[in-house]
DNA sequence: GTATGTCCTGTACGACCGTACAGGACGGTC
DNA sequence: GACCGTCCTGTACGGTCGTACAGGACATAC
């Protein structure tokens, strides 16, 4: 039935495109609904609740993202490297980390939750390490900035460009 | 009179945290209602409508801000020494500054909404030039991603330092 | 032809939002 | 004492949100 899976698939590209354009608050059921020519119920139906949109859209990019928090990287550099190939690669979706998607009980189920909802904090925490250095704070909260903002905001170029701009640019910070 | 003042400032100081730390769209009158013991409907009496305390806050710094986007700069590089030392030491409302407050047709009145609705646009316009190079559109988002998130995420750290490791690192984009 | 399951709509609900409005408490002025 | 403006509360309203639920359209299986 390709109908179906059709009609899922349209839905979360559109999820995709306006979660990254918005936010995934700021993004209502009836505006994904609008923009795939549906109601809002239909969408509730293929996805259901609210917050399995963000987690499927999220899955791809999940495992890795545990990947990246999980290994030992031998310098801070070789991390960032990797922090900014994966941000590039799921780009469509880097917003949906940095949010907070707590308060949303059901973004994923259960026992993930707790990972899911400190995903941005995670990555942060990993980057300082232990050193209370204000100014590594300081250059990690920068290099998550820049690493969003950048991003989300130059979709229309290709992939491997944003690569190279970035890593340069994260390496600099 | 100066319980009255008094009041309007300590709602207008809890407002200040709690935009900075949630955003302005997530942030409701209860919630600053809460935060300095009131109702929402006190809040929406001294502030009103809820616009006018984003305007308020903002307004000090749009004068500033102002004259960043008026003035020339010999070099790029002025111009985002500028952009960073305006940004840290507003910092506390640097996030209003970042965000989609269009939408909320009462921000600020009238006339000035045009400017205001797109100050972060501007700010980037102003940061690219009328050069489309993809590189320095990526550079300019990251450089205001970091400059945000930087600002927002250390507040606890003293201006000064902030300043200078925003600077070095701004420089290095 | 009838039954069944999938896909979608329409309607309705409770929760929350910002806002409007009437009225009470309080202090200062004549 | 009567009056008045300021500050705040309680209540209520319309709007939007995600969600629940009944039912219709439609294809497929028997």
């Amino acid at each position: 039935m390709t109908t179906a899976d059709d009609t899922r698939t349209r839905i979360l590209a559109a999820a995709r495109e306006l979660f990254a354009e918005r936010g995934y608050a700021a993004t209502s059921l009836a505006d994904i609904a609008a923009a795939v020519g549906l109601t809002k119920t239909a969408v509730a139906y293929h996805f259901h609740p609210k917050g399995r949109l963000a987690s499927e859209l999220l899955s791809p990019a999940a495992g890795e993202m545990l990947g990246l928090l999980g290994t030992d990287y031998a310098s801070r550099q070789e991390f960032v490297d990797a922090l900014v190939e994966f941000a590039v690669r799921y780009r469509s979706v880097i917003r949906l980390f940095m949010e907070d998607l707590a308060g949303d009980d059901s973004v994923s189920p259960d026992s993930e939750r707790a990972t899911i909802r400190t995903f941005r904090d995670e990555i942060y925490a990993k980057l300082v390490g232990d050193d209370p250095d204000p100014a590594i704070r300081l250059r990690s909260w920068a290099l998550l900035g820049a690493l969003q903002w950048g991003a989300v905001k130059t979709m229309d170029l290709p992939e491997e460009q944003v690569r190279a701009v970035l890593l340069e640019s994260c390496r600099a910070l």
